[in-house]
DNA sequence: GAACCAAATGAAACCCCTTTCCATAAAGGA
DNA sequence: TCCTTTATGGAAAGGGGTTTCATTTGGTTC
C-alpha cells in the first residue's frame, strides 16, 4: 500500500495541492484561505493520518531538519551522555540527530562530512580532531552552522563550547601539591589536541606556581592505538619503573579507569600515600575502594550550550544576519574524595 | 555558492545528465556508454569534487540508505555500546544511523516511529517497548525491514536478537545456591516487559530446581520512574528491613549500580556472608572491591545478529523474496568473580 | 456600467536525480 | 539500394512536496 501523497489528499478535499501545501504550512492564513477549507482539509489530513513526506520536503526546501553529530567514539559515556542531552533536546525543536564516531581516524572525519554534505544536513556539532579544519571552514563558507565542542581547532573561528582543560589538571595537581604530594605523575594520551596538550599545560603550570620541577620522567604518554590490555601494562611498566610516585593525575576518564586496573593488577594500595584524580567523573570513581577524586566536566551544561547554539545558528541561517560566533568556556570542578 | 549539481557537470562535460547519472550510478556498462565518455566524465566528477545530493536521489529512488535505530536510552552503556558497533558495520556499507531515545515513553517511541517513517529510512533497529506492536506491524506491511533486539513483544513476527534472560538468571541464581546461599534477593525494575519478567522467571526457576520456596519479601521492584538517589534509598530501606539476606541477583546494569551505592552508603560488606551478581558486565563490576559477578551478554554477536538480519533485509526489499524472518537467542555468560 | 480591488484558490515551475523509452548514426546484410 | 542491427546518447517523465504568480469571483467605487 503506497502512502499517502499531498495529491491524495487534494482529491479528497476536492482542492488543490497548492492548498494543502498551505495549510499543511501553517501558512493557510497568510495566503488568505478561508476557515471553513482550512477545517475541512486538516480533518481530511487527520482521518487519514497523512505525514507528508520528508523527503521530497528536504528536496524542495533545502533543509532537513536533521542535525550532523560527530564525536571520536558514541560509546564513551562521556560523548554517549552528551548525545542523548543533545539529542533530547534538538527533538523537542524538531530535529533529529545522525551521529557517526569518528575513531579519531581523519579519513573517516572527512567521509563523514562528506556524506553529511551529501545528506543536506542543517547544521554539525562536531568534537573534532586535528585535520578538520579546511572541511570546517568549507562548510562555514557555505553559512552551514557548526558548533564545536570539547575539543577546539586553533586558527579555526567557529562557535565553541569548551571546558578550562588547563584549569581543570591545575585545580587538580593544585590539590595534590596541597596535600604535600611531592612526585606527582601524569598520564595523558598520544593525540594532538589541543585539550589534551592543555590539560598537561594546567599540570605544568600548578608545579611551577609551586616551584616543582617538572620531571618528564613521571608523565607517560599512553599511545591512543593500544587495546585496553596494552594500556594496562604499560602503565604497570611505568608506575613500577617509577616507585617514588606519590600521587597521579590522569588526562582522561578512559586512562584514569585502565589506571585503577593497574593499581588492582599490582595491588598497589591508593591511600594517602598515593593519591590518584581522574578526568571526568563516572560512577566508578565514587564507588571504588577508596572513591578517587576527579575534575567534572559539566556535561548539562556542555550539551545546553551546544545546543542553543546550533540552534540559534540555524533560526539565523536563511536572514542576512551574520551568525553570530561565541566562544563559550566552562568550568570544570574538582570533586574530592 | 551553491553546491554542483548533475547539470553542471553534463554541461561541462558536453552530455546530457543522463549520462552522467549512468555513470555515477556504475550503469554505464550496461546502458553502453563509451569508455571514452566514462574516463571523461569521471575525471570531470573527480575534478569538481562533485557528490549528488543524497536527498534528491532518494526521492526518486525511495530508499536513504538510513537506518533508524530506536533504543530506550543511547547513554545506557549497554546500548551505547550496541550503537557503535552497530554503526560502524552499518557505515561499511554505506548505511548511517538515525537514533532516538524513547524514554520508554510509548508516546514519544510511537512519534518516532512516524518521524523516521516521515523521512524515508529504510530500515528500522529497535529495542521495543510493549505497546509498539502495531506500529511495527505497520512497517512490516510495508514490507519494511525491522529488526527487533534486546527485548521481544509477545505476539509479533518480526526478526528479532534476544539474549535467554531465563537462562541468565537461572545460572547466576544456580551459582549461587550452589554456594549455599538461602535468602537470595531479586531486585528488579516496574518495566513491563518481557525481558524483565523473564529474569525474574530465571530467577524462580533456579529456586523451584532445588527446591527453595520462593519469599516475595527478598523481591523488589523499583520504579523505572525514580532518580539515582530514589533508587539508593529504596534500595536501603529494602536491605535494612530484611536482614537476612545472603545474597541478590540484580535484574539490570543499572540497578546493581545502585545497589553497590546502596551497599557502600549501608556499610554493608560484600563477602563470602552476602555475594551479589549483577546482569550486564561493566568496568565497575571488575574493579569494585571486591570483584562483583555479572551475567555478560555478547554484545559484539549481538550487534553482529542484528546488522546482518538488518542487511539481509535491506538487501531483499525489492525483489519478490518474502524477507526471512529469523528469531535468534543467544547465551549470556556468568562471570564469576 | 466600467474599472478596480481584495479574497480565495489553482497552475505550474522548481528542487535534483533516476530511469524508461526514443533517436540517431554507422555498420552489416541481402 | 534499402532495411536491419548495433552502438551511443538524449529527452522527458516522474518522485512529492513548496512557492511564485496568475486567475476567478464578488463587491466597491465613481
Amino acid at each position: 500500500m503506497k502512502p499517502l501523497s499531498i495529491k491524495d489528499i487534494a482529491k479528497k478535499a476536492n482542492v488543490s495541492i497548492t492548498t494543502v501545501s498551505f495549510i499543511l504550512n501553517g501558512k493557510a492564513e497568510k495566503m488568505r484561505i478561508s476557515q471553513d477549507m482550512i477545517i475541512k482539509v486538516e480533518k481530511i489530513i487527520k482521518e487519514l493520518g497523512f505525514r507528508p513526506n520528508q523527503v521530497a520536503r528536504s528536496l524542495r526546501t533545502g533543509n532537513t531538519k536533521t542535525i550532523g553529530l560527530i564525536v571520536e567514539d558514541i560509546s564513551n559515556p562521556f560523548f554517549a551522555s552528551i548525545a542523548r542531552l543533545i539529542e533530547d533536546k534538538a527533538y523537542r525543536h524538531g530535529y533529529k540527530i545522525i551521529y557517526s564516531s569518528t575513531e579519531n581516524n581523519i579519513d573517516k572525519a572527512k567521509g563523514l562530512i562528506r556524506m553529511f554534505k551529501a545528506r543536506q544536513v542543517d547544521g554539525y556539532i562536531i568534537a573534532p580532531m586535528l585535520g578538520m579544519e579546511e572541511d570546517i571552514r568549507g562548510l562555514l563558507s557555505d553559512r552551514t552552522p557548526v558548533v564545536v565542542f570539547d575539543r577546539h581547532l586553533p586558527g579555526l573561528e567557529v562557535s565553541t563550547v569548551l571546558v578550562d582543560n588547563i584549569d581543570g589538571t591545575y585545580k587538580a595537581t593544585q590539590a595534590l601539591i596541597e596535600q604535600g604530594k611531592k612526585n606527582i605523575a601524569f598520564v595523558t594520551v598520544d593525540v594532538e589536541a589541543e585539550e589534551i596538550k592543555d590539560r598537561y599545560k594546567g599540570y605544568e603550570k600548578a608545579l611551577k606556581a609551586n616551584k616543582i620541577k617538572l620531571d618528564e620522567n613521571i608523565c607517560e604518554l599512553i599511545p591512543f592505538a593500544n587495546s585496553a590490555e596494552e594500556t594496562t601494562r604499560d602503565l604497570v611498566n611505568f608506575f613500577t619503573e617509577n616507585p617514588k610516585i606519590d600521587a597521579v593525575v590522569f588526562a582522561t576518564n578512559y586512562l584514569a579507569v585502565r589506571g585503577l586496573f593497574c593499581f588492582k593488577e599490582m595491588k598497589k594500595p591508593i591511600n594517602e600515600d598515593f593519591k590518584v584524580i581522574a578526568y571526568d567523573d563516572h560512577d566508578i570513581f565514587k564507588l571504588h575502594s577508596p572513591t578517587i577524586s576527579a575534575v567534572y566536566q559539566p556535561i548539562e551544561e556542555i550539551a545546553d550550550q551546544v545546543i542553543t547554539l546550533i540552534l540559534k545558528g540555524l533560526s539565523v541561517v536563511d536572514t542576512f544576519e551574520e551568525p553570530e560566533l561565541r566562544q563559550i568556556v566552562l568550568l570544570s570542578t574538582l570533586i574530592e574524595r
